[in-house]
DNA sequence: GACACCTACGACATCCTGTCGTAGAAGGGC
DNA sequence: GCCCTTCTACGACAGGATGTCGTAGGTGTC
């Protein structure tokens, strides 16, 4: 169930992607390599490829353009990058990821806020 | 500021200097490689190194038998990591990452309790 | 039929990681 | 003083992942 990590050019692709329902490998291309003539067909063709072996994304292959999906949206490829992590790092608990950054007080007011807001939408769970 | 993630030899050396104070290269090998006779030895030497080098561990070198210590705590390092993740995938903000683990349920009641107690802990940020 | 565009995929250079082997320095026992 | 053991320093290497490119082959349009 682990979801492996995407690498840099793998997760601008995704980003694009997630940005905007689906794309062909064209939009993608001229996103990313803007100056592009040719020859880096081959390079998005190639990642969208890996990515659609990892599961990252479908294609729709009934059109003779490919039109590509992100299965994953950004909020469940962090989370379980975040779960990642946390299992790595802290076995799996959350609370001394966030104990450090709240200790330096990184984290801006309005997050705090929301992340109490996050907390209070939950079911009780007094005792 | 930000520092690199570690891979999976190099975190398995810092979790053993996190979890006592200052170690010597052989304490380590014995620790992460138990039946190990002779090769391992420059295995370990190699991983400190490189540790040494991206600056994860100090040793000391007065001794004739190396003495290392971890310069981070492991707070310090998951908590960068947090942030790596934040700032890679959505901005540098944690409530995306943590809505969908909290919408998923994957957090377990105790640790929402001590989440909420860190929040608390925080000075009051009204409007 | 010719051309343009697409997909599929092999090949490659590069980097990182974990591993090992060897060379040299330092200390202890006799 | 000499030898043996243990340590450090570091070059080298295989494997995997990543980003890149090139080429072969299909399909559509004019």
């Amino acid at each position: 169930m682990s979801i492996p990590p995407l690498a840099n050019a793998e997760l601008a692709i995704m980003e694009l992607l997630w940005s905007s329902e689906s794309m062909t490998a064209r939009q993608l291309r001229e996103q990313l390599y803007p100056g592009a003539d040719k020859a880096q067909h081959g390079t998005v063709q190639r990642l969208l490829q890996r990515l659609e072996d990892k599961g990252f994304v479908t294609r729709d292959r009934s059109l003779p353009v490919h039109l590509f999906t992100a299965t994953l949206t950004r909020e469940a490829y962090a989370g379980s990058q975040l779960e990642s992590l946390a299992d790595k790092l802290t076995g799996g608990s959350l609370t001394p990821l966030l104990t450090h950054l709240l200790g330096s007080r990184k984290i801006p007011r309005d997050e705090i806020a929301q992340l109490r807001a996050l907390l209070d939408a939950r079911p009780e769970e007094d005792a």
